[in-house]
DNA sequence: TGCTTTTGTTAATGTAAGGTTAAACCTAAT
DNA sequence: ATTAGGTTTAACCTTACATTAACAAAAGCA
């Protein structure tokens, strides 16, 4: 059984402790890409979707507290874990309120920061009630149920959907009536973009297209060369 | 607002260690019981309940490990974490998968052991938002007592469940109509998470299913590669 | 138009996960 | 020492998934 490795943004201006860091956290299985000041910090942020900050305070150019306040704008729920210096109060921390979901006193002890990554994962993968939005979906006369994955027709007997076919019509919905590049779902879900994978897809496509039936208000249509779209007719805009 | 101490169990034969590393607990606001061997240890723990236990490994009589098992039987619940020789590699603890919750090289620094214990008090107060103290629940037509492990039909004769059974289905029944996670089971139920483990708790998975067959309409669903899902039907939603 | 590339679909294949039953193994209690 | 209850391991079988192959049909392009 494969797993994701949860992504980490790390942003810490000092080359050498960065370095260390992003090597241990990297051991520990969590992808980590690290940014060297604040200002590198936010564009990495921007690109890519993290499940995770760890952002230095003391920070030239751009302090963390200003940096996370620029993340949160974008993305409210990321988790944001401050490094701090040992002298700072607590209290003096909470008046930036930017909602920290942890400090952490330089120096620290290695261990103790991945245990607090974890809980924090945890934490959020617990909270799901927030994102479980993000799991449903209602496709013309289906549900999609993505955690479960399932798909229901009018509230009937549920069918069981395989792994692959739920993320690829997750993303589908996500994307509904607009186009979902073939290159997205190639890299997002098969993690690789070539001839093969590509005519996996497409028979997943098929798959999917095949399920869909019942409701003949919903299609995937292809996009040649580009992608797919999934449309559900009569909801127009 | 008035809020109980939590608190620990301490053994550790070492009269001078254990004493300042209790008065060092104290300090931070934890009642700590002191045992100085293993017998002692394990007369203490039955007598009162604690948030915490944490072991010396190397004990004469018996150490800590023999004494975890012991705890163990009485309490699956309660954190543990182990002071050990640096020299210990942590697969050879892993053998005695006790389910530990930390181990702590001695020596160590006393400010990450403080860090180690609230990080695991916050988690099992996280953790117990979901399965604090339910122990009763209405599955279909049966009623599971979770405390006294057994299942009963249609009020009928009670069925008497196995530790590993009911542990499981209790777990079930919490997530009812959810995912419960194969992860989740293993390490909470088997504290160990490998092929055998797995493969173990698809027998019991089997128990269940058997003895829930009078209910046609309660069961047990797979869902390929992430878990299982109690269902209930014509309990729709 | 004819040729190439992309997509549609179905079937075949290989592997991993799960289902089930029975035997082996442990350990506590007799 | 024997036994009974509980759990793990083994063995064998079925189902679920993903990939690849094979061939057909569209779409784009020269």
């Amino acid at each position: 059984m494969e797993e994701q490795n949860k992504k980490i943004l790390l942003v810490e201006d000092d080359p050498n402790f960065g370095t260390v860091l992003k090597d241990y956290l990297m051991m520990n299985d969590y992808d980590v890409v690290h940014a060297k000041n604040g200002m590198e910090g936010f564009e990495k942020f921007k690109k890519d979707d993290y499940d995770l900050c760890i952002l230095d305070v003391m920070m030239p150019y751009k302090d963390g507290f200003t940096l996370a306040k620029e993340i949160r704008e974008k993305n409210t729920d990321v988790p944001i874990i401050f490094l701090t210096a040992k002298a700072m109060k607590e209290d003096v921390l909470k008046g930036y309120k930017v909602g920290a979901d942890d400090y952490l006193n330089k120096p620290f002890d290695s261990e103790v920061l991945l245990m607090k990554i974890k809980a924090i994962m945890q934490r959020k993968a617990t909270d799901s009630v927030a994102d479980s939005k993000q799991f449903e979906f209602k496709i013309g006369r289906f549900d999609l149920n993505s955690k479960l994955r399932f798909l229901k027709f009018d509230g009937g007997e549920p069918t069981k959907l395989s792994p692959k076919e739920n993320e690829l019509l997750r993303l589908l919905a996500l994307h509904e009536n607009d186009l979902m590049p073939r290159e997205l779902a190639l890299t997002k879900i098969w993690r690789d973009d070539n001839y093969f994978t590509s005519r996996s897809m497409d028979v997943y496509i098929a798959k999917l297209r095949k399920y869909l039936k019942p409701d003949p208000k919903v299609e995937i249509l292809n996009i040649h060369g580009e992608g797919f779209r999934l449309v559900v007719n009569g909801n127009d805009k």
